[in-house]
RNA sequence: GCCCCCGUAGCUCAGUUGGAUAGAGCAACGCUUUCCUAAAGCGUAGGUCGCAGGUUCGAACCCUGCCGGGGGUACCA
C-alpha cells in the first residue's frame, strides 16, 4: 500500500508558501521576492536560505534589515519540518529542516512512482517545435542541438503533466528541391539510384550546390578585387593625411587593415576553390555545360511550387525516401515525434496568410514585398517576395494559426539556432497584433557547435561532419573504453562481447547527449569527442557508473528491489553523506520544475552530477552490505534505490540510456 | 552604419535573475583499494570575473564608456 501522495512535499514550494502571506506585512507584492528564498549554496548555511529580508528592509527607512529578518522569523511557523530559523549576517535567514522529519520525507519517497514529482495542476498545451532538418541533405553535428535540446524538453514537459506535441517542422518545400529536381534531370547515375536512392540524391544536392557556388564566385571575384583594391587606397590615403595621434582615426585604420587582410585571405581561398574544382575535369566541364545552373534550379523550385505535374511527381518520389533516411538517425537517437509537418504542409494556407494580415492592416507592400513593420524593428518582416512566393516568416505564421487553432496550444517551443533570434522577435511580435495574444511562444535559443579551433565544426576540407558517422565513431570510442575497463577489473572480466557492444552502445551515444545538454544551450560550446567519453569527470558515463554501482550492490546482495520498496522498513539518515544524499534526492521535483520554465536541461544534468557526487562520497564512506546492523543495512539500501531510480529517470529525461554492468 | 550575444583558474565550462569567503570537470601535485565496480574518493595549488567609472547595505550579474571576439542585418530557411 502506498502513502498518500500528500505526504510528499515539494520543500521548497512549501516554504514558500509559508512565508509568502507573512510578507505582505511588509510589501504587496510578496510574490515578487519570493523567489529568494532558495536551496543553500553552501551546506554550512544550512538546507535552504530566504534573502528577501535585506531588499524588503531597504525601502523602509528606520528598519534595519536584520532586525526585519527577526520578525519575519518569529511570524513564520515552521516547526512541524525545520529547526528553529536562525538569521545570520546582514539578514540572511537559514532554514534547516529537522533530522527526523527528513527521514519520513524520504522514507516516503520509496513508495512513491513519481519520485516525489507532483504531475502539473494546471497542464498545458504544449508544441515542440525541434530538429527541423533540410531532409534533402544530410543530417549533420549542426542538427544535434537542436534534436537533444528539444527531445530532453519535450521528455521534462510530458512527465510534469503537460500535453506536449513534438513537431518535426522539416524543410521539404525548400530551394534545395529544385537543386535536387535539376541533378536528376542532368546528372542522375541510374544504377546508384536504384541501389540507394538517398544517397544518391544527397550526391545530386551536393554536386549541383558546388557548381552553383563556382559560378557565384567566379563572379563575385573581380567584385572583390575592386573592393581590395578600394580598401587599401583608404587604407593608405588614411595612412598618409590624417592626423595619426587621433584615436578615432587609429581605430580606423586598425579596423581596416584587419578588413583587408581579411578580405584578402578569402580572395585567395575562393581562388583556390575554383582552382580545385577546374583540376577536376569532369565537374570543370559541367560547370562551363551550365553557367547558369543556379537560376535553373530555381526555376525548377519555382515549378514545384506551381503546381508542375513532373517536379511534383518527383518531389513525391523523393520525400519519402529522405524521411526513411532522416528517421534511422532518430531510431539510432531514440527520438520521436508526435507530428512531423513540414513546410509543405503550409503551403496552401499561406495565401490566406498574407490576405489575412493586409486586411488586417499588418501587411503592406514595400519596394515590391508585402511586408509587416514593427514598432522599433527596423527589419522588415517580409511575408511575400517581389516575385510572388512566400517566405519561412510566412509559413511560421501560418503554422501558428494551425497550432492554435487545429492543436488549440498554450505555448509553442521554437528549439532553434540563436542567429535566428531577430527572425523570432519579429514573429512574436507580429503574432502579438495579429491576434493570438495569450499564447506563450518560446525562442529556445543555442550556440554554435565549435571544432578545437573555435571556428564551427567542419572538417579539414571544410565540410559539415555527417551526423551518422559522429555516432558510429563515438560507439566505436565507447567500445575501446567499455573493453579496457572490463579487461583490468580485479576478478578478471565480466562482460561478453555482445554485452560489451551493448554498452557501448549507450555510453557512445549518451556521451554525445550528455556533453551537449550540460552546457548552458545560450553558449557555444567546443565539441569534443575525447572529453565526451573520457572514462572520468563530468561526463554521462559518471552518471551511468553510479547507476551500474548501485545494481552491483543489490545484485551482489541478492536484493529483491521491489519487495524492498514494499516492506516500508524505517529510513534513518546517519552519517553526513547519508544526509546530503537523500536531501539532494528530494530536491528532484524543484530541478525539473526549473527546467521546465526555462526550457534549460543543463539544470538537470548539473543536478544528476551532483547526487551522483554525493552518492559516490555516500558509498565510500558507508558501506550498504556490510553495514553494522540489519537497519542501517536496509535504511542504506532504501537510499541506493532512490539514488538509482532518479539516475535512471533523469537520464531518460534527456533521452540517455543506462546499464546494469558496464 | 545599426542591432544582438560573448569575455570567469593553464584548458573546457557552471554560476537558478543583486547575496555570505566566485564554483566544477580536465590538466598539475600528494594521499586512499584484506572491504558492495578505483569509470571512484579525499586533499593541495591555481582568480584584478576583459578594462575604467557609476548605481547600493551588497555587483561576475544592473547602467555608461572603452578594449577584444562572434553573429545578424529586404526578398535563403
Amino acid at each position: 500500500m502506498s502513502l498518500p501522495r500528500a505526504y510528499i512535499m515539494n520543500i521548497l514550494a512549501e516554504l514558500r508558501s509559508r512565508f509568502e502571506p507573512v510578507l505582505t506585512e511588509w510589501t504587496d507584492d510578496p510574490s515578487s521576492v519570493i523567489e529568494m528564498l532558495k536551496a543553500s549554496q553552501d551546506a554550512k548555511f544550512g538546507d535552504y536560505q530566504a534573502n528577501f529580508a535585506m531588499p524588503l528592509a531597504a525601502r523602509i527607512p528606520e528598519l534595519k534589515p536584520r532586525d526585519l529578518a527577526t520578525q519575519i522569523v518569529e511570524k513564520v511557523d515552521l516547526s512541524d519540518f525545520c529547526e528553529p530559523l536562525e538569521v545570520a549576517g546582514p539578514g540572511f535567514i537559514n532554514i534547516k529542516l529537522k533530522q527526523d522529519w527528513l527521514n519520513t520525507q524520504t522514507q516516503n519517497l520509496v513508495a512513491d512512482e513519481r519520485l516525489g514529482v507532483a504531475a502539473a495542476e494546471a497542464p498545458q498545451k504544449v508544441v515542440v517545435d525541434f530538429s527541423a532538418p533540410n531532409v534533402a541533405k544530410p543530417m549533420h553535428v549542426g542538427h544535434l542541438r537542436s534534436t537533444v535540446i528539444g527531445d530532453a524538453n519535450y521528455r521534462v514537459l510530458k512527465f510534469l503533466g503537460h500535453d506536449v506535441v513534438g513537431d518535426n517542422h522539416i524543410g521539404d518545400w525548400g530551394t534545395q528541391f529544385g537543386m535536387i529536381i535539376f541533378g536528376y534531370k542532368h546528372f542522375l547515375n541510374e544504377a546508384a539510384f536504384e541501389e540507394a536512392p538517398v544517397t544518391e540524391l544527397a550526391r545530386l544536392y551536393r554536386l549541383v550546390n558546388q557548381l552553383s557556388d563556382y559560378h557565384a564566385t567566379k563572379n563575385a571575384i573581380p567584385k572583390k578585387e575592386e573592393d581590395i583594391n578600394q580598401q587599401a587606397e583608404k587604407l593608405q590615403s588614411l595612412e598618409s593625411s590624417a592626423d595619426l595621434t587621433d584615436k578615432k582615426i587609429q581605430k580606423q585604420i586598425k579596423k581596416l587593415k584587419a578588413d583587408l587582410g581579411e578580405s584578402q585571405a578569402e580572395l585567395t581561398s575562393q581562388q583556390e576553390s575554383l582552382t580545385e574544382l577546374e583540376a577536376n575535369e569532369d565537374l570543370h566541364s559541367k560547370a562551363i555545360a551550365f553557367p547558369e545552373i543556379a537560376r535553373l534550379a530555381r526555376e525548377e523550385t519555382a515549378r514545384l511550387h506551381s503546381g508542375d505535374a513532373e517536379n511534383i511527381e518527383l518531389w513525391e518520389r523523393f520525400l519519402p525516401q529522405c524521411l526513411d533516411a532522416i528517421q534511422t538517425v532518430y531510431d539510432r537517437l531514440n527520438i520521436h515525434f508526435d507530428m512531423t509537418l513540414g513546410e509543405s504542409f503550409y503551403q496552401p494556407l499561406l495565401a490566406d496568410v498574407v490576405a489575412d494580415l493586409k486586411q488586417k492592416g499588418l501587411a503592406k507592400e514595400s519596394q515590391g514585398a508585402i511586408c509587416v513593420f514593427m514598432q522599433g524593428i527596423e527589419a522588415p518582416f517580409i511575408v511575400q517576395k517581389q516575385d510572388g512566393a512566400f517566405t519561412y516568416a510566412t509559413t511560421d505564421l501560418a503554422t501558428i494559426k494551425y497550432r492554435v487553432e487545429e492543436l488549440k496550444a498554450d505555448r509553442v517551443l521554437y528549439v532553434v539556432d540563436s542567429r535566428q533570434s531577430e527572425h523570432f522577435k519579429l514573429l512574436f511580435a507580429t503574432v502579438k497584433e495579429w491576434g493570438y495574444s495569450d499564447l506563450e511562444l518560446q525562442h529556445v535559443s543555442f550556440g554554435t557547435v565549435l571544432g578545437k579551433n573555435k571556428r564551427p565544426y567542419k572538417t579539414r576540407s571544410g565540410d559539415t561532419v555527417g551526423l551518422e558517422s559522429l555516432l558510429d565513431e563515438s560507439i566505436e570510442s565507447a567500445y575501446q573504453i567499455v573493453s579496457e575497463n572490463d579487461d583490468a577489473k580485479p576478478d578478471g572480466p565480466e562482460l561478453n562481447d555482445a554485452e560489451r557492444r551493448q554498452i557501448a552502445e549507450v555510453v557512445g551515444l549518451g556521451g554525445i547527449k550528455y556533453a551537449d545538454l550540460k552546457h548552458n544551450r545560450d553558449s557555444d560550446y567546443v565539441f569534443d569527442l575525447d572529453k565526451m567519453l573520457a572514462n572520468k569527470g563530468d561526463t554521462a558515463t559518471y552518471m551511468q557508473y553510479a547507476y551500474a554501482r548501485v545494481c552491483g550492490i543489490f545484485r551482489k546482495g541478492q536484493i529483491d528491489r521491489s519487495a524492498l520498496r514494499d516492506h516500508q522498513a524505517a529510513l534513518t539518515l546517519v552519517d553526513e553523506s547519508e544526509r546530503a544524499l537523500a536531501l539532494q534526492i528530494n530536491r528532484y521535483s524543484e530541478i525539473l520544475e526549473s527546467v521546465a520554465t526555462e526550457a534549460r536541461p543543463n539544470y538537470l544534468t548539473n543536478y544528476l552530477f551532483e547526487l551522483s557526487n554525493l552518492f559516490s562520497t555516500f558509498y565510500n564512506n558507508c558501506h550498504v552490505l556490510k553495514a553494522e546492523e540489519e537497519a542501517v543495512k536496509t535504511s542504506r539500501l532504501l537510499l541506493c534505490d532512490l539514488t538509482a531510480r532518479i539516475v535512471e529517470h533523469g537520464l531518460s529525461l534527456l533521452g540517455i540510456g543506462t546499464c546494469e554492468r558496464m
